[in-house]
DNA sequence: AATCGTAGCAACCGCCGTACA
DNA sequence: TTGTACGGCGGTTGCTACGAT
């Protein structure tokens, strides 16, 4: 997809910088400037890569599409699978998701999330952004169907991002403000959460919040690990795998 | 064949958190 | 402690392709 340059570029230095599509030859400028000085200093790069645009664009095309290991392709099953049970345990933390899938950016899957998956959730009767289902959320299904593009610009019912909320017992979240945070109690929370499905919601948006207010205190292989124990629940493949079955395959392929 | 509507996605925008002087 | 620059993130825009009518 190639999007066309703004009708006129906007005053000041600004007006010297190019928009839009990138040409074959301003990727390659990129790449080889980055292959042979490497990432970062991105406000400066442009100039010193021989380039008219601005840092940011500049990484936001090596982040999105040069990199080496960017995977190409359609977005396979497991995949897929892997993105729906990431965001029902993260929200719209598109960086986080695509940290878990190799070679995938976050601008892709939240492409691929607000193109494919948020309508194939919608047309199963759950909604995208709690993974409820919509007759809890208090919307029919048609209803909610017929108006998902619009729901898709609106504030979501759940914020995951700011400040989720918190199971009643605030004992957690408390620890974990005051920087000695305990993550194996919010592991047993988990563990405890993960006996109802809406329980879940709870234990799932407590480890968010642990995460959010305590990266400090818990390391990323901690966090690695308990995600991976997290997407690998079997409550979730009963829960989707139904979906799946009843809806046939994933309806991927239609890209590209 | 022409027109219209929708899907898909690259790119942009603005905000926020962090690092550093 | 404060101000500034920078990188990163999520939300949104707008263009092209394509199918339906």
């Amino acid at each position: 997809m190639t999007r066309k340059p703004p009708p006129e570029p906007r005053g000041g230095a600004a007006a010297q910088l190019k928009r839009g599509p990138w040409t074959p030859e301003e990727d390659d400028l990129l790449a080889r400037y980055v292959a042979r000085e490497g990432e970062g200093r991105w406000r400066t790069l442009p100039r010193r890569a021989g380039l008219l645009r601005c840092g940011k664009s500049c990484r936001l095309r090596w982040m999105n599409y040069l990199r080496p290991d960017i995977k190409r392709g359609p977005i396979a099953a497991d995949e897929e699978d892997l993105i729906l049970r990431l965001h029902r345990l993260l929200g719209n933390r598109w960086s986080l998701i695509a940290g878990r899938l190799p070679g995938r950016t976050d601008n892709e899957i939240k492409n691929y999330w607000n193109s494919h998956l948020s309508k194939k959730l919608i047309a199963q009767g759950i909604d995208p952004r709690t993974h409820r289902p919509l007759a809890a959320a208090g919307t029919s299904h048609s209803d909610a169907a017929a108006a998902a593009p619009a729901a898709d610009k609106t504030p979501p019912v759940v914020e995951p991002s700011v400040t989720p909320p918190l199971p009643a017992d605030p004992s957690p979240s408390s620890a974990v403000g005051d920087g000695g945070g305990d993550f194996a109690a919010m592991m047993s929370l988990d563990a405890e959460g993960f006996e109802g499905f809406g329980d879940q919601f709870q234990a799932v948006d407590a480890a968010r919040s642990g995460f959010d207010l305590g990266c400090a205190m818990v390391d990323d292989d901690t966090f690695s690990s308990f995600l991976d124990s997290l997407i690998n629940e079997d409550h979730f493949v009963d829960y989707f795998g139904d979906h799946k079955d009843a809806d046939g395959q994933n309806d991927q392929g239609g890209a590209n």
